[in-house]
DNA sequence: CCTGCTTTCTACAACGTTGTAAGCAACGTT
DNA sequence: AACGTTGCTTACAACGTTGTAGAAAGCAGG
């Protein structure tokens, strides 16, 4: 029931390479080979064996995608940008699920350099660039922040002005005891330490002290995360006026702790957080939230990942830069 | 930079099958001869090439999950499942994202004859049996509705119970204008129309009437639909005490157009939906809803593709039930 | 009729791996 | 000493495809 080259040619009548070359669309084929060719093709249901194809041809077709965690709704969303770009391309994306754990990515690092996949995009929390320079220069494009310079391309959006941006926004309200959520101290936490770092630059250009009592830290970005640490800071005392949240989800989380606790957003507390999620349109209060350009960090990096497969895979690495807005909704809007 | 068996062996002064022996764990290998090549292994950094593997295999390791779209969150949360159990069985899952159509479904389900992968696991929301009838049968598992007796095995869960157990637990409640939001007609809207029929059941065995004002179609169910199909029902004035929303996301997309019109929930009108997504567990109020346990689904998924690919493949479909729960939160509970 | 060119088609080898069958030692048993 | 047995290793072919080189056939121009 699954046929080869072989029986196709058998068929038609013609040899091997004949029934490839129709398969190929390669031009010098007589038009009535090629019909009875295709008519064979048809009969028979034929349909070439991808690995014999990517073994002669040294291609897949397929490239992966890493991510944390799928069911965080921000890397849902990529993966799907990412497909979509992918698919302009010609490719297939398998996507993995790393867990997030340094030794799981550096497994995910170094399968690439097994023969499955044409290239990785990788979106790491863990990576270091030690981890990466051990590994065969294999196409792969990172997303997020840069791993202290590593070896492969990169795709970032400007963590540490978006943070600003958005803490100055809260100022502007006339905020003034904002309290941050999100913080890490471990190596994962690249991106919470971008963050930070705007959060603080805002304050600090607005002369608003740092207070340390205000910065809660969250083991992982998930809603339990979030509404942990906003119990946290209310039982504490600290009493805020708002919140910057390094992601939605842990925003989401913030507003039930906040809404369990009989406090009123934006009224009490101004809520803002990181991403822009499809959940954070519907939340009740909406969310006010960073909006990274995700179709364009994917395509970017789908076109950063075909450069590098074409191209010279000894050439410097790149980074490019995606854009961010944003989206000011109910959870900072007094009415 | 990138070695073949050949390299290896040539290193370790052994014949290339001696050092394929070593990779797979043949154990007539004597330890000497088995630390010279894994040394040579390691100075090289070989890694077997999959594509050449799998051609003489004639296995890949690979098995496709095919879901209508990543960033709803009952497939993500879905998708990571899949991903834990077949790693169980040293797979690698290929997500593809159909976009629900029957034609796109259609090009996945014959995708699968192509070589690539190993076997499918498929969430379709348009296919027909008749679609499904002109393939060669490969292994696959569909999730979700029985598509009409269609030739292959089946992971289902009780759409029509569920249905009719959350509806009667509005009934419980005193709620007596029951609203259902998710109707659909197209043939895409298989558990629509069974978790219709489940709505129906109980208010007949209830003795309401079943209103068909009070039942809202979307066209798709995500949250834009469920806020939109709720506005509706409140302009029409129809008045519902309670709302059966077919999935989570519409669900929260009700909750949002009820507070955007003044409304109390649980009070003024109670809300449940169905597929226990993680943000139905944060949201205000939190989401009383149809639990499915998608572990298990996941395991059951995988293995009776397991199974079929391992055992006669023409052996007849099975089909699997999947127990669910309700679990009852805020949205229904008055306080 | 030969030459050179184009179009159409084909035989063969190669991609990197593993199953098969067989070879070669080393060993214990008659 | 001859034998079978066991352990270890290897040569070869095959998986299904495509690139290369070149053959065969047709055509134009001399």
């Amino acid at each position: 029931m699954r046929h080869r080259l072989k029986d196709v040619a058998e068929r038609a009548g013609v040899s091997v390479k004949t029934v490839s070359n129709v398969v190929n669309g390669y031009v010098h084929v007589r038009p009535d080979t090629r019909a009875r060719v295709e008519e064979a093709i048809a009969e028979l249901n034929y349909r070439p064996n991808l690995s014999a194809r990517h073994l002669r041809k040294g291609r897949t077709g397929v490239i992966a995608l890493a991510v944390p965690e799928l069911d965080i709704p921000y890397f849902a969303e990529l993966a799907r940008h990412v497909v979509t770009a992918a698919a302009d391309f010609g490719w297939t994306v398998l996507i993995d699920q790393t867990g997030g754990g340094r030794e799981q990515e550096r497994v995910v690092a170094s399968g690439i350099t097994d023969h499955l996949i044409d290239g990785l995009i990788f979106s790491p929390l863990a990576l270091t660039a030690e981890d990466l320079a051990g590994l065969d220069n294999r196409p792969m494009v990172l997303l997020g922040e840069r791993v202290d310079h590593g070896p492969a391309d990169h795709v970032v959006i400007d963590n540490v002005g978006a943070a600003r941006e958005i803490t100055s926004h809260l100022i502007g309200l006339g905020r003034r005891r904002i309290a941050a959520i999100g913080s890490q101290r471990t190596p994962e936490g690249a991106s919470a330490r971008l963050r930070l770092t705007g959060y603080a630059d805002a304050l600090r250009a607005a002369g608003l002290d740092y207070d340390e009592a205000l910065v809660a830290p969250a083991p992982a970005w998930h809603r339990a995360d979030g509404a942990a640490a906003m119990r946290g800071l209310l039982t504490s005392g600290v009493r805020p006026d708002a919140v910057f949240c390094f992601n939605d989800t842990l925003a989401l989380g913030a507003l039930r702790a906040l809404h369990e606790a009989g406090l009123r957003v934006p009224e009490d507390v101004a809520v803002v957080g990181f991403d822009d999620i499809e959940d954070g349109r519907f939340s009740i209060p909406t969310l006010t939230t960073v909006a990274p350009d995700k179709a364009r960090i994917a395509r970017l990096a789908v076109e950063l990942l075909a450069e590098r497969l074409d191209g010279d895979p000894t050439a410097p690495a790149r980074e490019l830069s995606a854009p961010y807005r944003l989206e000011l909704r109910e959870s900072t809007q007094t009415p």
